[in-house]
DNA sequence: TTAGGGTTAG
């Protein structure tokens, strides 16, 4: 702690005249120091006034040094703060607390998690909002064993009417994928505000119940109303569900009540648009950001690159480069695609060797996953076995990566390695069969519908529908109906499509771990659509709520206004 | 009354 004796500029009273035998004196100039440290921003700043703290024997008292340490985490000190809660002679709840809080804003949440258990030790009860704290350690950890430890004290302690205990339980279940649980916790909640609404909508969101996430909003906007936080969960459920119209409504709902300048809202935007397949609006969007930061340009990025504009894609990366915006790993990884997709694999393959060497990102299994995919496009197949043997990494994206090699072989008509990957794929199928549970998870992947579980008969109603299309008129080729998704085939139809306005429109069914369908617009035009989404829910056996797409006809560009759409 | 909850890109 040498650092905290820097010389005394701001006072230099004599510590005689501050001892607790002067009430007055020693009130006035507590509250000065307390006002100081709220209002310090540097960390000079909190070192010297730390150093007067010193000086004048304040440090004895919890409540002027609970201010202290948390004037030194604002300040990412981390040691420093941690030294001074050592160094307390009578640390309290807060200040347990407040450390607690800093270890989890410094990426270590289960140091928090410790501190948490070491508590009553020190004769130091938790409180309300300890309970918060390490409910959100969990979340950061996803630990849902302690949470649901912790979760039994706080039944047992009374703490079930906290409205803040109760949202971070909420939060802590879905970041965990107890959704059960979450939505349990949520039912019973004495009380809930807009934050215990968004918190149980974002853990549908981010649980592949995008449709249960609307019905909740459509709930809560009958008696409250929405703010940005909220609005950016509906656009984010809008996205994952391919709901252009609701999230063409709800982009209404955000400029009518002023959020669209808001950096998070238009990044969801971004990402909405672009998934919806109007990359159109997306750049307007994007471009309508002050100073758009990595998120809206990453989203910028990968959305180019999944809708075939290759090259809109690398010029925004370069664009952000000389911004001097920092690339994450998602942002390689939408570059990664944008030179998979338009046939660039040597800039690719030097775009994934500068993450490390200019960025110092270190490349994981999905940019290597991505490389290989490209170099099979192109038919470089021998550099893609060789680079695809050095990957390991995770079952789903070991079927991925091999599921990929299989299809670029055989488009190649590489025989010898059609049969390595095939293997490889067997070989993973083989370890999983344990696995497998009734109604799971329907994976297959282009070009390969032999390793779908049901793989023959989705391509029996498949052909079915196709054969349909065509009685009415339908010729058979790129365009119209796209079925497989995961592998970016799929999305190269869309492409293939070019038109917006027919890209406008395509339903995009996702349904819980890894199986999605999509049908484009224009199968509505040969095909009663109802009629397709039924005969799909028929074979996948699960529940899929039919749009009626025919709404589309009632919209043209620009916001819709009509607020009861949600 | 110093500490606690929700949002965006793969």
């Amino acid at each position: 702690m040498k650092n905290y004796f820097k010389p005394n500029l701001l006072l230099s009273i004599p510590s005689l005249h501050f001892s607790r035998q002067n009430p007055k004196l020693y009130f006035h100039t507590n509250t000065h120091f307390v006002e100081q440290l709220q209002h310090s921003k540097t960390l000079n700043s909190v070192i010297s006034i730390h150093s007067n703290i010193l000086k004048i024997g304040f440090l004895t008292d919890t409540y002027t040094t609970n201010h202290l340490l948390n004037a030194y985490l604002r300040q990412k000190e981390i040691q420093n703060a941690h030294q001074l809660f050592d160094e307390m002679s009578q640390p309290n709840v807060v200040s347990w607390t407040s450390l607690m809080a800093g270890y989890i804003n410094n990426r270590k949440p289960w140091v928090a998690l410790r501190l948490f258990e070491t508590m009553p030790k020190d004769q130091v009860l938790p409180n309300s909002f300890t309970f918060t704290t390490a409910i959100n350690a969990c979340s950061f950890l996803a630990d849902v064993e302690t949470g649901r430890k912790i979760h039994a004290h706080v039944e047992i302690l009374g703490l079930k009417s906290d409205l803040v205990v109760c949202t971070s339980l909420v939060d802590m279940y879905g970041k965990c994928n107890d959704v059960v649980e979450a939505q349990k916790v949520f039912d019973t909640m004495v009380y809930r505000n807009v934050v215990s609404w968004t918190s149980m909508m974002v853990v549908y969101v981010q649980n592949a119940l995008g449709e249960e996430a609307l019905l909740l909003f459509r709930e809560f906007i009958l008696f409250m109303s929405p703010n940005h936080f909220m609005l950016t969960s509906v656009i984010s459920a809008c996205s994952s569900l391919g709901r252009l119209v609701t999230g063409k409504v709800t982009h209404g709902a955000v400029i009518r009540r002023g959020y669209d300048g808001n950096d998070v809202v238009a990044s969801s935007l971004v990402d909405m648009y672009a998934k919806c397949g109007c990359i159109t609006y997306s750049r307007k969007v994007f471009r309508l950001i002050v100073n758009p930061g990595v998120i809206p340009f990453t989203s910028m990025v990968v959305g180019a690159a999944k809708y075939g504009q290759g090259n809109l894609s690398l010029d925004l990366f370069e664009e952000m480069i000389e911004r001097g915006i920092r690339p994450n790993d998602v942002t390689f990884l939408g570059v990664l695609h944008a030179c998979s997709h338009s046939g660039l694999v040597d800039i690719g393959l030097e775009h994934l060797n500068s993450m490390y060497t200019k960025h110092g990102i270190v490349p994981d299994a999905k940019h290597y996953i991505c490389a290989v995919d490209m170099l099979g496009r192109l038919g470089r197949l021998d550099e893609a076995y060789q680079l695809a043997k050095t990957i390991s990494t995770e079952a789903k994206e070991v079927a991925l990566l091999w599921g990929s090699l299989l299809s670029a072989s055989r488009s190649h008509g590489r025989l010898d390695l059609t049969v390595e990957a095939g293997k490889k794929l067997l070989e993973l199928k083989q370890q999983l069969a344990g696995t497998y549970i009734k109604d799971a998870t329907y994976a297959f992947y282009a070009g390969d519908m032999s390793s779908c579980t049901r793989g023959t008969e989705i391509m029996n109603v498949l052909r079915e529908l196709e054969l349909r299309m065509k009685e009415r008129g339908y010729v058979s080729g790129s365009k119209g109906l796209v079925f497989v998704d995961v592998e970016e085939e799929a999305e190269e139809a869309i492409v293939g499509l070019h038109s917006e306005k027919l890209a406008l429109g395509f339903s995009l069914i996702s349904m819980p771990r890894g199986m999605t369908i999509r049908i484009m617009k224009n199968l509505r035009m040969c095909l009663n659509c109802h009629e397709a989404f039924k005969l799909i829910s028929d074979v996948v056996k699960r529940d899929i709520v039919v749009r009626d797409l025919n709404r589309f006809h009632h919209f043209k560009d620009g916001l819709c206004t009509c607020k009861d759409f949600w």
